[in-house]
Formats: structure tokens, C-alpha cells, sequence
DNA sequence: GTGATTTCGGACTATTTTGTCTGCAATTTA
DNA sequence: TAAATTGCAGACAAAATAGTCCGAAATCAC
């Protein structure tokens, strides 16, 4: 898997914080039904994005969580730091401690192409796009099986 | 990580053994030995690997492990799907289930358009590329920090 | 102030991945 | 035939990830 799970939750929940265009805050409970996700695991998850300053929290009743910018300026890029970290960013494809322009492996030319894709792929897609996407034609967003 | 642990150990050894252009088996022990991988671990993955003949063992003194067939018949995309299986290959960005064409995720058409690239570079990348580009200059292959 | 609601923080359990160990099966060599 | 070398198979241990639970802390509504 490339992301793990707890940041494919997070990237979920924030971008359905932001496909709700409310400047509201909604409970990480309500996200977790909607989503179909482990209450108390999305609460660590969200933590991080939080502490991050990608979304702010209010503990108080009718509180919840809220982007803590501008959907337009949060990038996909900036979800998956806060979570997974920038690994799969800098990485070696062969896991190789090490490898770089001066050392390295036979698979480095192919897979920096590919990371560097990914890396611009993952700055320029914001939570405005995505969630504007997720709106339309209603998009899957949630963990659930099609039945 | 993109691939796991078990999976860029299985490919080193594999660019290793092509990287040697000789007939002869090379003992599971010498290969963990040159690349620093856990002999005991190493083991068990490149039997996934003669599992799915892209590898032939003969269990005898001065036995060891080969190729299969020619290098440039076994894919980099072959030794990914032995190992870590396909679903880096087909799996949504958002690990949602059931997410395709037909019920997208916001993500989706992002990438699937990643992924494809991801599964042409392994297909058309060999062990017979990835081992010649090992020999010339000495390309890194183990796990050894530089020092 | 009291009670309700909500996130925060840490401890805990479960599952998966990674790594280790031991004995066995196959086959050559002497 | 006996000994040595090698991969195979399964049991086991350790570490990382995923998921659960509970007691706070914060703040509003009354």
C-alpha cells in the first residue's frame, strides 16, 4: 500500500470537511459515520492534521473540526506529510539507504521520474479540487462495499 | 513505502543473480551476504520467487538459485506481483472499496493516470536492463549505509 | 457553578509485517 | 553408504501498524 491506512483516512475526512462549504464545525464523530471509519482512530489521525495546522478544533458541545485554511490552499501534498511523513517522496525504490544522483541504484532513473510525478501531482491537486469533484455527481468518499 | 521490505529484497537479489551473466547457482547465503539482507528472511522471499518460476533452485552442494529464464524475459512488474501481489498496480489512491470508473473517488482520475505509468515503467523494465545498469559503474545494490 | 458535549492524551490490544531459529528433504561427493 | 551442503517448511519472536478504550481538559448552555 502506498499510503497507509490512517493517512487514506485523513485525506478522506479532510476532504469531506471540505466538500461540506460550511464554515461550521462538524464533529469527528459524524465524520467517522459518514465515512465509515473507527471513531477514536480517525480522532488520532485528525490530531495530526491539527497540530499540522491544517484544520482547527473546538471542544465544545455542537464543536467539532474545520479546515484551518482555505481549501484552495491546502495541498494533497501537505495531508500526506502531515501523516505518512515525506518518505514516499524522497525514497528509494529499493529501499537502499543512500541512493542518490552520486550512488545510485540500477532502478534510480525510472523511479525518481515517477516520485517527481508524484510530487507535483500531489502539490498542485488541493482539498478545493477534490472536494469539488467529491461534490459533483456525488463521488465515492466513503468505506463502504457496494452492495 | 511503495513496496515492502520483502519485495525490494526479492528485486536486489533478483538484479543480483542477473547482474553475475553466469549460468551457475549462486547459494541464497552468498547473496544475503553481498546485499546485508537476513539470510533467514531472504529465504523465504526468493521462494515466492522460484514459486513463480522466475527463479529455479537446485538444493545440492554448491547449489543455490538461478534465473528462470533470460533476464530480459522477467519484468520488473513479475517480480512486484510475485512478492507484494498486484494491488499497487489497481489499488484507489484512497484505498476505497469498489472505487473505479464507474464510482470514482475524487481522486481517482489522478491516479489512475499515476498507476498506469507506475505499471508500463514495470513492465517494460527487465532484470536484464536493471543488471546491466548494476554492472556498469558499480550501481548500488546493498544495504549499506556509505559510510 | 453544574452538566453536557466534544477533542486531547495516553495506555492498551490486535493484526500484520519483519526477522530468527530449528529440523527436514534433496542431492552430490567421497 | 555416509557425510556434507543446500533450499524448504513451519514454528516462533520482535517490531510496526491498526484499532480500542478511558479519563481527562475545554468550553458552552442553562
Amino acid at each position: 500500500m502506498v499510503l497507509s491506512k490512517a493517512c487514506t483516512y485523513g485525506i478522506q475526512a479532510a476532504i469531506y470537511v471540505a466538500s461540506r462549504n460550511e464554515d461550521a464545525y462538524v464533529s469527528i464523530q459524524s465524520v467517522a459515520e459518514k465515512l465509515n471509519i473507527s471513531f477514536h482512530f480517525l480522532t488520532k489521525v485528525l490530531q495530526q492534521l491539527t497540530q499540522a495546522g491544517l484544520m482547527v478544533s473546538y471542544r465544545v458541545p455542537n464543536g467539532g473540526i474545520s479546515l484551518g485554511k482555505p481549501a484552495s490552499q491546502i495541498t494533497l501534498y501537505s495531508v500526506i506529510a502531515a501523516i505518512d511523513g515525506t518518505d514516499i517522496f524522497t525514497e528509494c525504490m529499493l529501499g537502499l539507504p543512500g541512493c542518490g544522483t552520486a550512488t545510485p541504484c540500477p532502478a534510480h532513473d525510472h523511479w525518481t521520474e515517477m516520485r517527481s510525478k508524484l510530487f507535483s501531482l500531489c502539490h498542485k491537486t488541493t482539498l478545493a479540487e477534490l472536494a469539488e469533484k467529491a461534490n459533483q455527481l456525488n463521488l465515492r468518499l466513503a468505506n463502504l462495499p457496494l452492495v
